[in-house]
DNA sequence: TAGTAATTGTGGACATTTTCACAATGCTGG
DNA sequence: CCAGCATTGTGAAAATGTCCACAATTACTA
């Protein structure tokens, strides 16, 4: 395949140009210059020239590249031209928040399935969503064709979690608890545990006691 | 100062050693090998042991790293041996579940603000904790010495909250808005919008349409 | 005590990522 | 239509990051 070679970091950094773009096209704007962009996203003017010729020239020159168009190739290279259906497996305080939270179906994700493993959550309602037995996580997977999943479980269960979700053939997992999941390669995974990130920040700052 | 030179890559390592290290000591492990730690946090051995040796020769050759003092030393460099006071500015959805997750004092930090620019919120108590104006934002973090802010407003006034914040003198952001903050370089940002991470892995999923 | 096995810390090779710098191209105004 | 300016895409250089391989050291066993 073609995209082996792209790499990782060039692709994180897709979905923040794609941001600033889809900003810009609020304002109205009709192009934008590498250089331009780049001072919106804190990254080199080179660096994104570089980046998006991976995937084929977008810009003009003399001028710079069409915010629409350029929008439009970006989606389709993130497979955002369609909605992806997603599951929130952990309906605790987090699970709950990002149920409620609107911004996933306006940028092209739908939470088409929720569930737990606590007795009194499963069968009731929040925010507008069934929550499901966990235990029919893998049958509801296939069901729904779903192939993303939000783990927002406490971390001792995330293991045992993330091999049912695996088992029901989930392909991306956006991980909130604080551990490193066991999957096999076909199987991404994205990191984004709170407390490892502030523990991260606290080594710039000075100590105080 | 010598930690300029450390680069952020490794830092960012750094709290996710920490954390298999705390859950090798909760099962009574008192030494560990770069090789099995590697395992644990999906890292090669000899990327341990160089970022380790960074900052001095933890291990023993022969047996490995010491769990507990090892443990001991990273806090001490993450400078993790103290409760850091954080403010959560934006106590919607997500700002309340943060509010409530109980993870932050587990591991070293500690909620003491939380702030609001919603009237209806202003002086209520959620969680425990009372709202107070976001106007008073940059007098509140200097009364309070805090340095770490949790960002979780709409993008929309995100900006105008975070100059608010570096105004009252704060140094570290963990930004949820989807957009990324324009901040002086001695302001360390780390930026987790959920969207951002499920577009990047939508990358490596297969369309379906 | 000595021989064997395990494991670190590290110099240097290798790989990846970023930046530079410039030819090519397109825009603009007269 | 042309001169001058702006901007891209890219090969090559530089910078950064990862991995290899091994000497040095420690642990273990008998």
């Amino acid at each position: 395949m073609e995209k082996a070679k792209i790499p990782d970091i060039v692709v994180e950094r897709l979905p923040v140009y794609l941001q600033a773009l889809n900003h810009l096209l609020r304002e109205g704007r009709g192009v934008v210059s590498s250089a331009e962009l780049g001072r919106m996203v804190d990254v080199s003017a080179a660096q994104i020239r570089k980046d998006l010729s991976y995937f084929g020239g977008f810009g003009k020159q003399g001028s710079g590249y069409h915010v629409i168009s350029l929008i439009e190739n970006l989606r389709v290279i993130l497979h955002l031209n369609q909605i992806w259906p997603v599951v929130i497996v952990g309906v605790g305080n987090l699970g709950q928040a990002l149920l409620r939270y609107q911004g996933f179906a306006r940028r092209g994700f739908e939470i088409v399935l929720a569930c737990d493993n606590n007795p009194d959550l499963i069968g009731s309602t929040q925010s507008g969503m069934q929550i499901n037995d966990v235990r029919n996580l893998a049958d509801d997977l296939k069901r729904l064709n779903i192939q993303i999943a939000v783990l927002t479980v406490p971390a001792g269960c995330a293991q045992q979690v993330t091999d049912q979700l695996v088992s029901g053939g989930i392909r991306a997992i956006l991980n909130y608890a604080p551990l490193v999941l066991k999957v096999p390669e076909s199987v991404h995974v994205i990191n984004i545990d709170p407390v490892v990130k502030l523990q991260t920040l606290t080594f710039y700052l000075e100590a105080e006691d």
